[in-house]
DNA sequence: GCAAACGACCAAACCGTTTTAAATTTTGCC
DNA sequence: GGCAAAATTTAAAACGGTTTGGTCGTTTGC
C-alpha cells in the first residue's frame, strides 16, 4: 500500500499522514493517534527506499571484516546488532580482501561514495590509519573500534590494552617470573603496540631487561599460539610464564606446553586476553585459564550507541570511551617452579 | 554529481546515459565506450537509493544472525560477502533473539515485507520451519542452509551430515569400537537429526544396539562438549569412541578425557565434525583430531552464487545441493584399547 | 523506387516518499 | 462578534534515477 491510498482512505492528505508518522509536531494529537492506529490495522509501512531517495539518509551503518580468522567479529556483530535492531538501522557488511591493502581502501572509498551507509565502523586500526584519514577526508562519520596515534580527528571505542597487559605482566613479576614471553597480535596494529608498550612497562617498573627473542606477533591463531610458545620453550632458559593475546593463542600454547611435557600452572604460566565467547570460556579449560577480560559483544552494542550519537550530532571530539579491562586470576598462573 | 548534469556534460539525455551504462543493447558501442570512460573520469555513480526506489530491488540480501555462540557464523558470512562483493550487492545482518521465537518469526516477516531485500538466507532449519512457511507465502525468494522435511518447496544447499556421521561412525565400528557416543547439535535441527540417523544406521548396519544413554544434544560450546564427555566416560562400561558436532565440542572432549587422565588416540578415539576455520585447525590439535569436514566457508560464497540464479529467476526445485563431506584420519583415532 | 525495418537517441512519465510554502480552520482576546 | 495569531491541513515541488513511447534519419527487402 502507497502512502497516497493510505491517506486517501484516512480522508487526509499524504502530507498529514507523513508527518503524523513520523511525529512531527505540527498534526494534533488526535490525527495522529488514529493514523498510527489505521496503519497498524492495514498494515501500511513507507516505502524504505524512497524515504532513502528523499531523505538522503541510507539508515544502515557499515561493518567491513576481514578476510582472515575474525572469530571476534560474530561477537562483536551481535552486539551491534542487538542494539541497531531496536533503531530500525540495518547493518551493512562488507568483504575486504587482506591481500590487497589497495583494495581496503578502495572499498572504504566506495562505501562512503556509494551512499548506502551513514557511517563506519573501523576495526584495529594502525597508528596512522589510512582508512580514517579518507574517512575523515570524505567527510562520512565513522566510529573506529580501537584507536589511532593520527593527527585526524576520530570517535573512538577502545579497551584499555596497555592497562591491562601492564597488570598482567605485573601479576606474572609479583608471582616470581622472571622469563616472561608475550605472543601478541598482528604487527602495525595499534592494539598490539599499546600490548607491548604495556608489557615493556611493566618489566621495565622491575628492572627487568627487554629481551626481544621472547616477543613475537601474529595473527590470533591456535596454530601461531603453538608455534611460537614451541619455539620459546625451546630457549634456555625457557621463559616461565606466557602473556598470551587471544584465547586461540592460549589454546596454542596450552598444546605447546603439553606436548613438551610441561605441565600449565605448575612449569608454566599463562595469562590470555579473553574477549569473551559464549562457545570458549576461559573458566572452562583445564587448568582454567587467568585472563585479561572484555566483553566483545557489548563492544560491539556499546558501538551502535556511539555510532547513533555521532549521527544525532554529537561532536567527535566528545565520542572517545576507554574501557577498564578485568583481570582475573584462575589456575593457570603460579610462581615459577624454581622459587616455590 | 546528478544524471542530469553528467548527461549535459556528455551532450546527451539522462536516457541514453543511463542505458550506456546499465548495458542496455539501443545504444552504440561508441557512445557507450565514451560514457563509460567519462564516468570514470568525473567519477559519476548512479545514486543508489533513487535507483532502488525506481526499480524496486533492494540490492541487498538479509542474513539473520542468531544470539548463541555462532562461531561458523563469521565463516559463512566471509565467504558469501567474497562473492556478492563484485555483484555491488549488500548484505543487511539482522540479529535475532533466541529467548523469543514469536520475535523471528516477527524478524523475518519484517524483513521481507520491508523491501530492504531482495532475497533471504535461512540458517539450521527445523523439519517443519516456520520461517521457511512464512517466507514461501511472502513470496519473499530464500534460501535455505540446511534443508527440510517441509511440503513447501525450498531452494537449499546442505552438505551431506548424514552420510558423514555414518561413515565416521563406521570407521570407528570397524576399528573395534562397539560403544560410541555421540554429542550433537541442538536438538530438533535438521542437520542434528540428520547425523543421529547417520550414527544409528552405521550402528545397526553392524547390529550394534542402539542406547540412548550415549547421546547428547546442545550448542556447539567446550562446556557442552567437556560436560557431556565427562558424564559419559563416567558410565561402566565407558565409551571407547566419540563422535561429535563441532571442534568446539572436541576441545570439550579432549579436555574431559585428559581431566579423567584418558589418552585421546589410544584409550579413547574422537571424530568431530569441522567446519574449516582459521584459527582453529583439526590437524594441530594434540592429538591431531579426525574430522568430517566441510568448509563453511565455501558453503557462504556457494550460497551466494545460488541467491544470485535464485534472482535471476532460476526455478527454486532447481537450486538444491548436497555437498559430499570429506572424512579425514588423523591420530585421534585408533582400535579401542582392550582389542589392540 | 518505395515501404518497412532498424539503429540511435530523446522527452516525459513515473517510483513513493518528505518537505516547502500556502491555504484553511481554530483559538484567544477585546 | 470581529480580527489577528496560532494551530492544522494541504497542494505541489523536490529527491535522482529508469523506462515507456516516441522521433528522426538510414538501411534493407522486394
Amino acid at each position: 500500500m502507497k502512502l497516497r491510498e493510505f491517506a486517501q482512505q484516512l480522508g487526509l492528505s499524504p502530507t498529514t499522514v507523513s508527518r503524523a508518522l513520523s511525529g512531527y509536531p505540527e498534526v494534533s494529537e488526535k490525527t495522529r493517534k488514529r493514523v498510527a492506529e489505521e496503519a497498524a490495522r492495514l498494515g501500511y509501512r513507507p516505502n524504505i527506499n524512497a524515504v532513502r531517495l528523499v531523505t538522503g539518509r541510507a539508515g544502515a551503518i557499515g561493518v567491513v571484516m576481514g578476510r582472515s580468522g575474525e572469530f571476534h567479529f560474530s561477537e562483536f556483530m551481535g552486539g551491534l546488532a542487538e542494539r541497531l535492531g531496536a533503531e530500525d538501522i540495518d547493518i551493512l557488511v562488507s568483504p575486504m580482501d587482506d591481500k590487497d591493502p589497495k583494495g581496503e581502501i578502495q572499498l572504504y572509498s566506495r562505501l562512503a561514495v556509494s551512499g548506502r551507509v551513514d557511517a563506519v565502523i573501523v576495526h584495529s586500526p594502525e597508528p596512522n590509519d589510512e582508512r580514517i584519514a579518507l574517512l575523515h577526508k570524505l567527510g562520512m562519520p565513522f566510529l573506529v573500534h580501537g584507536r589511532s596515534d593520527t593527527d585526524v580527528p576520530h570517535a573512538w571505542l577502545d579497551i584499555d590494552n596497555e592497562g591491562a597487559i601492564r597488570r598482567a605482566t605485573s601479576h606474572l613479576i609479583d608471582l616470581g617470573h622472571r622469563r616472561i614471553a608475550m605472543i601478541n597480535g598482528r604487527q602495525g596494529r595499534t592494539f598490539s603496540l599499546h600490548r607491548d608498550k604495556g608489557y615493556r612497562d611493566a618489566l621495565q617498573a622491575r628492572g627487568i631487561p627487554f629481551d626481544p627473542r621472547l616477543v613475537a606477533h601474529g595473527n590470533f591463531t591456535d596454530e601461531l599460539g603453538f608455534r611460537f610458545a614451541r619455539s620459546f620453550l625451546e630457549q634456555t632458559p625457557r621463559p616461565t610464564a606466557f602473556v598470551a593475546g587471544s584465547m586461540m593463542t592460549a589454546l596454542g600454547i596450552y598444546r605447546a606446553a603439553r606436548s613438551m611435557g610441561l605441565e600449565i600452572g605448575r612449569e608454566v604460566s599463562v595469562i590470555a586476553h579473553d574477549d569473551v565467547f559464549p562457545y570458549l570460556t576461559a573458566d572452562n579449560m583445564v587448568p582454567s585459564l587467568s585472563a585479561t577480560r572484555s566483553s566483545m559483544r557489548a563492544a560491539g552494542a556499546r558501538s551502535a550507541d556511539l555510532v547513533l550519537q555521532l549521527l544525532a550530532g554529537r561532536p567527535t571530539s566528545e565520542v572517545q570511551e576507554l574501557w577498564p579491562v578485568e583481570l582475573i586470576l584462575r589456575e593457570s598462573t603460579a610462581p615459577p617452579p624454581q622459587s616455590k
